[in-house]
DNA sequence: ATTTATTTTTTACGCGCGTAAAGATTTCAG
DNA sequence: CTGAAATCTTTACGCGCGTAAAAAATAAAT
């Protein structure tokens, strides 16, 4: 530990006792040299603390070891927990990862995108914004970027997409809520941002028409991320009306529901499947805070694990492919119904 | 638009007809070129666009215009909310943030650290995780990067310190909840890993002592960063051992005051502060879904604008001043009560 | 117009590392 | 032990840009 600090690759190889165009091969790949000189570099890394400047590294490599990821929405804990099994996995196969948020706004999504390509990554997860998205940017940008698109899939965009089958949320929703009860109605935003909110809509109605039930799709206004004021909002504005036309409501996602079972805290409707309850609420998503809702929300899961183990799993395949696929992928992960106390 | 892409400096300096020390001046600091240059220099790079590789600028450069940002957890909304506002200033004050989360392990802590420094960025703000932190790797890593802490403050680590000021949270809750009611008994993690707690507890018994009240501090089994499932268990386990020396429970942090509320209804206890309901309930910190809760989330409220932006610029007079302050600083910015329906 | 201060151009070198090519060395199968 | 294959060393060049120094051009002040 004694020894003087290390100014560069040329010096290191040097005290290591190895030539310097071999350490480099090491450093972009250590199963490249032989084990012995492996060990030897490895050993001599420990004694010197030596680390190579990324700066100069990335400047000549073509491919970066940097991976990208965009999430659209921080504050969702939801992408907290996916950021971090994707950034763990990112780590153990040696890449480095860049994580960026688009806080809801296009505007920054895009910037994002720029600052992405001026990184040289090897490869991006994006998970956009979704209807607000800059689609020409994003499809300009995948052309000059591996890129596997996460959570909300646009069509035709990247070279692969992976995220959770929302006729499988749906269908198990409606199916037990149907079985157990008076089937639900599809409490909803009239203009979501996340495209998946329309293919719950549509598998809601044909899940409907399947059962050979009645659709009720209830439509609240509000625009923004802030899911939870616009399910209040609009629960208390339905409720009061009592324009419910079922005691069973489906909310297309957990954060409107948090806000809908909030509403019917506060107005004094008891929410729940026991007798003399109210009315039933469920939702999609298996978002972290629904397990404290009041009462706990039952809701269909997203195969969190799956999703994000088989989103960077594509992308390292994508990245060896040489950055472009035959064909683009999609996959669908299933949700799993998760039976709590609000229906 | 049709003009080929340019490759490099010397290029674009070329076409944009002006040398290319001057083009690089402009990038290092757009201001420090003459005004009519600066507006020839832009439009050309509006016309070619032009990006400077951001390696090679790096490698150089004695100090990169690179931030990093460091918080515990980003599941956490709270930190989600923090990073936006951050991100914001530092990319309006031509800084590029690079966020990285600690997930709640000590050794990705450590790890970010380390890539923190081979980044060379001008400054970091970095949220510790608190008793978890490995205080030495910190401490190494401040000497080395001018370093501003937030959030959690680890004594005399980094140049300075903002976040917000813990006996104004608990001076103003105690004091509401003395005044309208039974005094609160204090509920807690035993062994929480957020210094904030500490303070949280001695402020609540300081603040018992001078009201001449008797203080009760609760105290519950459970590690990690799944507050709201230890709030709810340690809940479930004091309300069914009518534990609770008071019918009023001041929680140290919003989400154990989640997890107890659902304890709470799942018990059946009422919780709100009308004739009739059986326990009152506050908390700190004003999470985002504090609202969301039932009742609503009585609470002390962080002043999320000032600690983020008071960081920041912190941060910025920190880079300005070399990396060094004379002495180190604090920033305690004050709690404002938030009056809602559980307390 | 002349002087002075400011900015830009010209020229040139260096940063730390990737990488190519040719020769030397080591490893391993037979 | 021999020879081929794999690996390493030596040598050398280039990447894209920062930046220093001196000369030239421009702007501001007298």
């Amino acid at each position: 530990m004694g020894e003087r600090k290390i100014r560069n690759m040329e010096e290191f190889a040097s005290v290591s006792g190895i030539s310097r165009p071999t350490v480099s091969k090491y450093f972009n790949d250590p199963t490249s040299v032989r084990a012995s000189t492996r060990a030897r570099i490895e050993a001599a890394i420990e004694q010197y603390d030596y680390r190579p400047n990324i700066y100069a590294m990335n400047q000549n490599r073509q491919l970066t070891k940097n991976i990208g990821i965009v999430v659209p929405y921080l504050a969702d804990p939801f992408f907290g927990e996916i950021v971090r099994v994707i950034e763990m996995r990112c780590i153990e196969a040696g890449f480095s990862p860049s994580l960026f948020s688009s806080h809801g706004e296009p505007e920054q999504e895009k910037d994002i995108l720029d600052t992405l390509r001026s990184l040289k990554p090897a490869g991006v997860l994006l998970a956009p914004l979704g209807r607000l998205s800059d689609k020409s940017a994003i499809e300009t940008f995948c052309r000059d970027v591996p890129t596997v698109l996460f959570d909300s899939n646009i069509d035709g965009m990247g070279e692969a997409f992976v995220g959770s089958d929302n006729y499988s949320f749906v269908s198990q929703t409606v199916e037990y809520l149907s079985r157990t009860g008076e089937p639900p109605c599809f409490f909803e935003m009239k203009h979501p941002a996340n495209p998946n909110a329309n293919k719950r809509r549509r598998a809601y109605l044909d899940m409907m028409e399947r059962l050979q039930l009645e659709p009720h799709v209830m439509q609240v206004d509000g625009s923004g991320w802030a899911f939870e004021e616009i399910g209040r909002k609009g629960a208390h504005d339905i409720l009061n009306r009592q324009a419910l036309p079922t005691n069973t409501v489906l909310c297309s996602n957990d954060r409107l529901a948090i806000g809908f079972l909030s509403a019917c805290f506060e107005i004094g409707y008891k929410v729940g499947r026991s007798t003399g309850d109210d009315l039933r609420v469920a939702s999609h998503d298996d978002h972290p805070f629904s397990r404290y809702t009041c009462p706990s929300l039952t809701t269909a899961a997203h195969d969190y694990g799956s999703v994000s183990g088989h989103a960077v799993e594509t992308l390292f395949r994508l990245i060896e492919s040489g950055g472009r696929f035959q064909r683009r992928e999609e996959t669908l992960f299933s949700a799993r119904l998760i039976m709590r106390d609000s229906a």
